[in-house]
DNA sequence: ATATCACATACGAATTTTCATATGTGATAT
DNA sequence: ATATCACATATGAAAATTCGTATGTGATAT
C-alpha cells in the first residue's frame, strides 16, 4: 500500500487501495458489522499473526478509515466517525451483500462480541 | 492485479483490486458517467498510451466488470450489464461523490462524447 | 524494579503489480 | 495482395506491496 498520511480529504484511489487487501477488507467489513473490535479480536477472527493485523490497522489509520481508542490494556478500533458518507456506504453495502466473505471470520469471534 | 478469469460470482476482494489502480478506477467511473467509450476515447481522456489502456481493460474484462462490443473499427466498452447491484452501486456512488477526480479526464473527451 | 500483556514498528526477503517496447490480429480500404 | 487503422498481447525490467522475524513501547501487576 502507498502511504497516505491522513489527507484532508479522502481520495477514492487511496480508499480503494485500502480495500484491495484481504486482511484490510475483512477488517473493515467486520468493523462495519460489529461496531468495534480490539486487535486480539481481529487476530482470533482472521487467524493471522498479531504484527500482520497491526500493520494493516496502521495503514487504515493513516488513511483515516478507522479510529482507535485505548481502553485499559486493549485498543479498540471502529470505522472512523468522520468517514465521508460515500465511503461508509461502500463498506456497508459491501458487507451487507457479501455475508459469506466474512462469515467464517465472524464465527471465530469469542461470544462476547457476537 | 491478480488474474481473476471470469468467476461465476464477483468476489469483493477481486472487485476492489480492480478499483485500486488509477487507470482502472477512472475508466470505470467514466464508463459509469458516459455509458460507453471506445479505447481511443480513453487514451485521449486519460492521456495514456494505448497498450497501457488496453492492458487495464483486459483486467476489467477478465473480472467481468466491463463488456466490449465491436462496431466497425472501434471497440466500445461499457460497465457489464450483469454486474451485481452492490458492485454497480459502489461505482456509481463513487463517481457521483468524486466529480473532481475524473473532471479533467472528462474534459479531455472530444465533444461527440460530451 | 521487574515481569507480563497488548500492541506497534523496523528490516530484509519474497511476491505481486505495473510499465514501456515490440509484435500480433482483425477489419477495412485500395 | 497490401497497407493501414484500432486494438490486443508477450516479455522482461522496475517499482510497489506484503510478510515473518525480531525488537520496541506503554500500561498494569507484583
Amino acid at each position: 500500500m502507498s502511504t497516505c498520511s491522513e489527507p484532508a480529504q479522502l481520495l477514492p484511489l487511496a480508499f480503494f487501495k485500502c480495500l484491495a487487501d484481504d486482511t484490510r477488507l475483512k477488517t473493515l467489513l467486520m468493523l462495519s458489522v460489529k461496531g468495534e473490535l480490539c486487535v486480539c479480536d481481529l487476530t482470533d477472527a482472521l487467524q493471522l499473526s498479531q504484527p500482520k493485523i497491526s500493520r494493516h490497522l496502521a495503514d487504515l489509520r493513516k488513511c483515516g478509515l478507522v479510529l482507535d481508542t485505548r481502553k485499559g490494556k486493549w485498543v479498540y478500533y471502529q470505522l472512523h466517525p468522520d468517514l465521508p458518507v460515500w465511503a461508509r456506504d461502500v463498506i456497508e453495502n459491501t458487507a451487507t451483500h457479501n455475508e459469506e466473505y466474512i462469515s467464517e471470520a465472524l464465527a471465530n469471534l469469542s461470544c462476547e462480541n457476537c
